[in-house]
DNA sequence: CTATAACTCTCAA
DNA sequence: CTAACGTTGAGAGTTATAG
């Protein structure tokens, strides 16, 4: 029977944002999220405080000016990299693990004794505090689900946990016990449409979820919803993960940081994102067989101003040329746009992808790209690693970018930019 | 009719 | 001064369409 530890860091962006900046540390701090549009991340402090998860900025600020809360722009090369720096603290711990999320990893733990794991665990939580200044809290159980499951009984220190949990470590009563206080809707897999539904039928604690009738459950709501409940028995339907796959899609999108009226802005904010779409498909070494172009209009506008616009065309051959996906794009920008709107947000998305070097040669495929691009975009992509992103770009991105997002109370990029260093200076 | 494509809904972080 | 409310990806299920 295999056993999974969740490693979740506490807070992650406020944490990470705490870490670096010592002023904040015992303050209530927010992270916001794009565009500084809603709080995304609250500190121990915030939450303390009562400040709900998901709350518009505009409608906080006020409340947060009282209370001397502090908000600060997600800052995501920050994130990224302490994310990464956990990542390689936690496969000292576990050979094998999957990377979740920018802040949560499954450990495999089954080669570890079970008298072990906790103090395994106990040990990994110090590593990853003394080493990065960062605090999680482990999940342990015999499915994902529980995992996850254990994890929110660490952090909510429920049955005695403090940072760590195992459910192995709990005998059948108290685990019922523990069970039936926890509300349906923490499972995972369980959101804001399915814990209504389930409530309203007596299915009200993770407990009466476990006990109910799995088939029965898949015939009224979903397959998925029976494999959860199979996995809150204890029997793990959902592995490891340890290669990340190839996405199937790619989607870039922004809102703007105000509203925009005139096509060549959005056919340059547009450009952007296809510059970024194309890196990441590159990346992947995958080639596009579709894209598509999204405008639209603020999300709360009444009708006759509202629009939303999609459009796609087919690539052929498939490309990941961000000259060619850029040429596209504008066209499709230029068939969607209706003159008079207030424009709030463009996307782009790049789908039906297949990798760039098949293992079997196609033979009645259409060429990939050309030697010629294939060493333009080596080129451009090296540059941009090297000299930071967007140092080298096609023209139609343009140069005023005014409608790049507000990030008005943006931290430095302590970890990944020498110009975000704090300047200690001799007296 | 079936097989598939296209679209919608739900969930998660 | 005002108005302002995230992004990305997956998978299941449903509906439309082609043959």
């Amino acid at each position: 029977m295999p056993t999974f530890a969740l490693v979740d860091c506490n807070n992650f962006f406020a944490s990470c944002e705490q870490l670096f900046d010592p002023r904040l540390r015992g303050v209530p701090v927010v992270v916001l999220s794009n565009n500084d549009g809603c709080i995304v991340a609250r500190s121990a402090e915030a939450k303390a405080l009562g400040v709900p998860m998901g709350l518009p900025w505009f409608k906080a600020r006020e409340a947060a000016r009282r209370h001397g809360i502090v908000a600060r722009s997600s800052n995501y090369a920050l994130y990224a990299d302490m994310s990464n720096r956990v990542v390689e603290v936690l496969a000292n711990f576990a050979p094998d693990y999957e990377v979740y999320s920018i802040d949560e990893s499954f450990l495999a733990f089954d080669s570890i004794a079970p008298a072990e794991r906790s103090t395994h665990a106990a040990a990994l939580r110090e590593r990853v505090r003394h080493w990065l200044g960062l605090s999680v809290c482990i999940g342990i159980g015999p499915s994902k689900t529980l995992a996850k499951l254990a994890n929110h009984c660490a952090k909510k220190q429920l049955a005695g946990a403090d940072g760590v949990c195992d459910f192995a470590d709990l005998s059948r009563t108290a685990l019922d016990a523990l069970l039936a206080r926890i509300p349906v809707g923490e499972v995972w897999g369980v959101g804001r449409r399915l814990a209504p539904r389930l409530e309203a039928e007596g299915i009200g604690s993770v407990r009466d979820l476990r006990d109910a009738d799995p088939g029965r459950l898949a015939r009224r709501y979903s397959v998925v919803l029976e494999r959860t409940v199979r996995e809150l028995r204890g029997s793990s339907c959902l592995q490891l993960d340890e290669m990340a796959q190839a996405r199937q899609q790619i989607l870039r999108s922004r809102s703007f940081g105000t509203r925009i009226y005139d096509l060549s802005s959005l056919r340059e904010a547009v450009s952007h994102h296809v510059a970024h779409a194309a890196e990441a498909l590159r990346r992947q070494g995958s080639l596009a067989g579709m894209l598509a172009v999204c405008l639209r209009t603020g999300m709360h506008e009444p009708d006759p101003s509202r629009y939303i616009g999609h459009q796609s065309l087919p690539l052929c051959p498939p490309t990941d040329d961000t000259r060619t996906l850029t040429v596209a794009a504008a066209h499709l920008t230029q068939r969607l746009y209706r003159p008079g709107y207030a424009y709030a947000k463009a996307g782009v998305l790049l789908s039906d992808l297949t990798a760039r070097h098949p293992l079997q040669a196609d033979l009645f495929a259409a060429p990939g790209p050309s030697p010629d691009s294939q060493r333009l975009m080596q080129a451009l992509d090296g540059i941009n690693a090297r000299w930071g992103r967007g140092t080298l770009r096609l023209a139609a991105e343009g140069t005023t970018q005014g409608w790049q997002m507000k990030r008005a109370l943006l931290s430095p990029r302590y970890t990944t930019d020498w110009a975000g260093l704090p300047v200690v200076r001799a007296v």
